[in-house]
RNA sequence: GGCGACGUGGCCAAGUGGCAAGGCAGGGGCCUGCAAAGCCCUUAUCCCCGGUUCGAAUCCGGGCGUCGCCUCCA
């Protein structure tokens, strides 16, 4: 079965048909480095992420480039706000802008070159589009001759005349058509600046990803991504400017997501109603952010708020709680009897049948929202089984179980959601003191304390002491753990608050 | 005005011709010492009008509404 994808080039969607079989080579625009990326901005990020990620569970051969726009007008603004140097501001948001994609466990880029890197291949571009009739230098700045290019719109479906007619910027007098857009423009005082054949300049914003993306990848590659605003003038004069230049095709699938709103407003900081990912991540896992933006198609506008973000909380801890449920239940001593042999049957059958379907959804243009679907209705299987069998399930049972927990951890996981081992070393210490206290505990050891505490209170529990029961599961609640009564026993989950 | 996306239960959302996934929230029940987790039950003339079809949320036409791009934007 072949996956596919949404093309915005034909507006449909379309077998993917690689450049070279069993590999896809993808360019993702990254952000500009002027200021601390927004969630709407993380949003095109993980959606990316996500594709890559599955794709390579997919078997494919994935090769991703996303760049870093570290030299453009807005960082010169914020530095001249700041009293800093572009550098300065550039420097500071890049490395804020990784620390935030780790964050929220997007993986790096195989290349992520920075526009400062590449400023020797993007001053070549622009002389071979000189040469090829497709540039022109005006007093320093050179412009694409949009014109020269007949297929220009094909992306975003414009007309040129009635671009020119709905210009509503001042025009630049010395273009040579109001559509023209710059491939290089002369520094002013103060600004960064690079040397060039036309003098002292800096590149313009477009040309950076036909230049990478040609370095990095050829002038042919598999998939373009980015946000939908970015269509155009964005992608339509990358496009331009790459198969000018190179006179082949460009990319074969370009991807764009839906955008981020916020009271069905888009989000974005020039409307100044962003949110910052690092302060939703202040107070929010990224699995909660990335389980929220998995439920909406990647292309579809997705309107963002803290109680959707509960929301989505609440529906990642149903997957994480039933495999913490799952693994606790293989830690215990198996029932001689347990489910029948249909039960089970049963069982393992919503597994194949939940990969089946996981892969169908994700192969038809990356439906996560199917996907996680296909996911629920497993966990939904799972604990009924569980449920049906309070008195205890066998090792066939158990053994069950564990396709089911290997099938959520690594369904889930294609889509970038990691469901963590609990880590019981990361035990708080005050547990030793409240063991102390309430169990008469003398170690120091903090799983001891635990466990010296929960036979405290199962004492208490045989002997109906239901107040010093209570006040052992109080005191661990406040440090962050949850005891939960089962004819097994006690079982103690440690999930911290952020 | 041009180009594009979209309109599905209380909220979110998948589904693009054949009995309407899933999540969240609410109500009722079960389990529990009380909880927690979980299970069972429970809520949809798919924006409106017309058309095509044996059959339409899905295709076609018209309307209404929302959003995006057309200017820097993920």
């Amino acid at each position: 079965m072949a996956i596919r994808l949404h093309n915005t080039l034909t507006r449909r969607k379309e077998d993917m048909v690689t450049r070279d079989e069993g590999a896809v080579s993808i360019y993702v625009c990254g952000p500009t480095v002027y200021n601390h990326i927004h969630i709407g901005n993380a949003r095109t990020f993980l959606s990316f992420d996500v594709i890559r990620r599955y794709l390579q569970w997919r078997g494919f051969d994935v090769y991703f480039v996303q760049n870093i726009t570290d030299v453009d007008d807005k960082i010169i603004a914020r530095a001249a706000e700041e009293g800093k140097t572009a550098e300065e501001v550039a420097r500071f948001y890049t490395e804020a802008f990784l620390d935030a994609m780790r964050a929220l466990g997007v993986c790096r880029p195989d290349v992520q070159p920075r526009a400062t890197d590449t400023i020797p291949d993007m001053i070549e571009m622009v002389e071979r589009l000189i040469d090829r009739g497709h540039a022109y230098v005006v007093e320093g700045d050179v412009y694409f001759s949009v014109r020269s290019f007949p297929e220009y719109g094909k992306l975003s479906g414009r007309d040129i005349d009635e671009l020119r007619s709905g210009a509503r910027v001042d025009v630049d007098e010395r273009k040579r058509d109001p559509v023209d857009f710059a491939l290089w423009k002369a520094a002013k005082p103060g600004e960064p600046h690079w040397s060039s054949p036309w003098g002292e300049g800096r590149p313009g914003w477009h040309l950076e990803c036909s230049v990478m993306s040609e370095k990095e990848l050829g002038p042919s590659f598999d998939i373009h991504g980015g946000a939908c605003d970015l269509i155009f003038p964005h992608h339509e004069n990358e496009i331009a400017q790459s198969e000018a230049a190179t006179g082949r095709p460009f990319a074969r699938y370009w991807l764009h997501g839906g955008l981020l709103q916020i009271d069905a407003e888009k989000m974005s900081k020039s409307l100044g109603n962003f949110m910052l990912l690092k302060d939703v991540l202040n107070d929010y896992e990224p699995q909660a952010v990335r389980m929220l933006m998995l439920q909406t198609h990647y292309r579809s506008p997705l309107d963002f708020s803290l109680e959707r973000l509960d929301e989505a909380k609440a529906a990642y801890e149903r997957i994480a709680t039933l495999v913490r449920n799952i693994r606790w239940a293989r830690g215990t001593t198996p029932a001689p009897d347990g489910a029948s042999s249909d039960e089970r049957n049963r069982l393992e059958s919503q597994v194949a049948s939940t990969r089946e379907r996981f892969t169908v959804e994700m192969d038809d243009d990356f439906n996560t929202a199917g996907a996680l679907g296909a996911l629920f209705e497993l966990a939904r299987v799972a604990n009924t089984f569980m449920a049906a069998h309070p008195g205890g399930l066998s090792s066939a049972d158990l053994l069950a179980l564990s396709e089911v927990e290997e099938a959520l951890v690594e369904l889930i996981g294609a889509l970038g959601i990691e469901l963590a081992e609990v880590n019981r070393s990361s035990y708080p210490p005050e547990v030793v003191e409240l063991s102390k206290q309430l169990a008469g505990y003398e170690g120091q050891d903090t799983e001891a304390a635990v466990e010296a505490l929960l036979a405290a209170r199962a004492a208490a529990r045989t002997e109906r002491n239901w107040a010093a029961a209570d006040a052992v599961r109080d005191g661990l609640s406040d440090l962050g753990f949850t005891i939960e009564d089962t004819p097994q026993g006690a079982r103690v989950s440690f999930t911290p608050e952020l």
